[in-house]
DNA sequence: TGTACATCAGTGAACGCGCGTTCACTGATGTAC
DNA sequence: TGTACATCAGTGAACGCGCGTTCACTGATGTAC
């Protein structure tokens, strides 16, 4: 149970959040600050710090709810698709993403790196609200079930198909961002082509 | 023919440039300012003006340096390889620079967009010195060979392929760069499993 | 070869800017009795 | 229900910092005759 009080923080927090978020949305990845965040909710930069201790925690919290987000667009994909149509669905959403939020993709992946001791040596303590995860257990599936067993262990398999995936997604949210081509239809074929290769005997 | 004043002149611009290039890769791609490389050089910041007309321009040189060096690394892989071998060869050509220069890799492509009409339609009007045109080469001489036709345009295959190793190379270089774990093999594996997906009848 | 002059290479100080963070403060909201 | 007090939410001003860039300048190098 929690007080009025409670929930009014908290929102605050919410809205400081959205604003950021908002703000790298717009603005590009690099133009975030905490005095435009303040002025874009008409607070003063010092009254952030009611909320969070620094800017390193917003960035940290801008990050986590962009791998939220993301994680919840690869949940959308219906797990009960065939294997192949399940890999290469995962995977475009994953791109779908970064195309539609390509400043906040970028963002994402430019302030987290995985700590030294964090990749699992097996594939069980991974968090859940993970991309990689979800990849992980879809190639783990199509193991038990018999198929992509050449490919290598389902972390390796999993790595790969996520190499691929970000790639694709990073070149449109930054080199490529303006470069008129038809994305979707590439990627659709690579990931077939992709997924193919890795269940072929 | 140079004077010896033009040419200490183009010293000291290189020397500028190799200060640059090492701050990156010593400090990170984040870091680099103009009083930095010129404290490194002894110099004051005024005094690199003298050969650049702003940190911008001093941007640009470097990561077209950092092309240069990635494309050189491409280029020694040896054409004559069988056309599969080849393609495995070149993306990992890729990704080992990514590696072994990740800050410098990072910043190439955070300080590089293609502008919006510099996409070739089709695969002959692209810049010489330019990764994506040694994949295209290849990929074309596949195609020629009646390799590689079932799996889209030129440009499509080429892009895929180099998709797949930028991926591994920015997630080795940014986010998964202090994970312990053998992305040499995993990407030697993604490689010829791709190419080989491609290569299906 | 010597001299007068022009250009070059580099300095030092200053500019204005936006940044993250701290701190003493104040009015508003909530709590205890 | 009223009052005294504690906590909360937010302000405004200031801090020191590093940044890119400009500008008047100066000694060194090169050139012309």
């Amino acid at each position: 149970m929690r007080t009025p009080r409670e929930r009014r923080h908290e929102r605050t927090r919410d809205a400081i959040l959205s604003a950021a978020i908002e703000m790298i949305t717009r603005e590009g990845a690099d133009k975030l600050s905490l005095r435009k965040i303040a002025q874009r909710l008409d607070y003063s930069p010092a009254g952030l710090y009611e909320y969070f201790g620094s800017k390193e925690e917003i960035i940290d919290a801008v990050c986590s709810e962009g791998n939220t987000r993301l994680v919840n667009a690869m949940k959308q994909v219906p797990a009960s698709l065939p294997l192949e149509q399940y890999l290469v669905a995962l995977g475009l959403a994953y791109v779908t993403f970064a195309r539609q939020n390509p400043d906040y993709f970028a963002f994402m992946f430019m302030n987290r790196a995985i700590p030294p001791e964090a990749m699992p040596g097996s594939a069980d303590d991974l968090p859940d609200d993970d991309g990689f995860t979800v990849l992980i257990q879809a190639v783990e599936r199509g193991q038990q079930a018999g198929l992509l067993t050449r490919s290598g262990t389902s972390l390796e398999t999993a790595y790969s198909l996520w190499a691929l995936v970000h790639g694709m997604a990073t070149l449109q949210a930054t080199y490529l961002r303006h470069v008129p081509f038809d994305f979707a239809a590439a990627d659709q074929r690579a990931m077939e082509s992709f997924v193919a290769g890795l269940m072929r005997e």
